[in-house]
DNA sequence: AACCCGTTGTTGGTTTTCCAACAGGATCAA
DNA sequence: TTGATCCTGTTGGAAAACCAACAACGGGTT
């Protein structure tokens, strides 16, 4: 736990607990470190969850088995990231079943002694308000990628995409932190189509780009 | 404000709040009750909000303007559910611009309030727990849209959309909550398209279906 | 410079989707 | 019953995306 301790105290989590609580709210939480290698399960669907990972290295994969017992890959995780929040705090039967992409540490922690602290800690409220942000965020994120997933052609995905970047950074001019093929997957596209697309939109006077730096015009 | 008591006292939010405590509650989250007539602006995308809205009655359409001006349609909310929860939870600058569908009444709270409550009420804990299970639903819903509509063709959209509902319904006979054209926009495909692909599912073996009324088959 | 290797852009053939138009069926009211 | 309306399934041509294969480019390394 002790080689962790730095990590801990500087993820989204915990950055803003006093340092001197933090190993009194660690034991509070039953908190539990836990290692995987890499390709191992770490939880299969089916099963009921009542603790929170955080991640704190490595990165996992998140899958979902369908009826026809095919698996579809959801999500990646990466450091820093929570794990099975949802389903900890619905308190319903996962859907996804996870596995290390790499070697990975998993510090696990009890949901219910987070939703029911009665005590007066400095760090009840700054718990709280961290992990609400965090299922506030991951909100966003899912709303953003789904809103450039619901136009209908490749065109409008692109458009979709780059306009919220742009909105993000307050220039037409900015990187985005994909690759091409990070792009396509993003959008649920097809690489070289994507790229054709891109071309084409170049073309037509919407945009400048060179590998990661994209110039966004008034077309 | 009292002709919505009722509708308040059976909300996700409120309900498990003890009755004799819910007019102490709403004034501590300094709540306010608007009413928006059809078509009129609730919000517009680019300032900050600090409340969270809960829909008393009506429905409400959410948009998002992109960098060229055109607005996008992102969803729909109805009486119950919650609005600009994620904004006033993050801080961040909306992005999204809300209009009324129908005639609505909102119910805006304070989001500051929920998240710093220092009193001992009974209420305190009630209120975070179900404010955070309402965020933990929503991102499990859009988990679930974002899935399906990952998948590269109508029929792999549908079979993955079929499958979640028989996985959740414990059986592989069940209706869906949707008519065609509602499950074509829900999976972002034409409907036409998807009618047709249907019917190529059933006669490929894969399921029955007749109307809303579906049963998937072990092909 | 010469080479390797991963990334990106291009192209052509094939598949899938879109789109518009229409036909059949169900529901409801007159 | 008749008609009006809404929803659903079908069809065919046009548009878009997929897919595989290859070429061009750019960074590193030797």
């Amino acid at each position: 736990m002790s080689d962790y301790i730095k990590t801990i105290q500087k993820s989204k989590l915990f950055k803003r607990v006093p340092e001197e609580e933090l190993s009194d709210l660690l034991e509070h939480l039953d908190s539990q470190l836990k290692f995987y290698s890499k390709d191992q399960v770490v939880l299969t669907a089916g099963r009921r969850v009542r603790r929170v990972g955080l991640i704190l290295e490595g990165s996992l994969k998140l899958f979902e088995p369908d009826y026809w017992g095919r698996n579809h890959q959801l999500d990646r995780l990466k450091t820093g990231e929570l794990l099975m929040e949802n389903f900890a705090v619905t308190g319903s039967v996962t859907m996804h079943s996870v596995t290390a992409e790499t070697n990975s540490a998993v510090l696990w922690l009890n949901i219910r002694e987070i939703l029911t602290l009665d005590e007066a800690h400095t760090y009840n409220t700054i718990i709280i308000q961290s992990f609400m942000k965090e299922l506030a965020k991951k909100n966003l994120q899912l709303y953003n990628r789904l809103s450039d997933m619901d136009q209908l052609t490749t065109k409008e995905k692109l458009l979709s995409y780059l306009s919220k970047e742009a909105l993000h950074h307050h220039s037409n001019e900015f990187d985005i932190p994909f690759s091409r093929q990070e792009l396509a997957d993003y959008l649920s596209v097809e690489r070289s189509a994507m790229s054709a697309e891109l071309s084409a939109l170049a073309k037509q006077g919407y945009l400048v780009t060179k590998k990661n730096h994209f110039i966004l015009l008034k077309k």
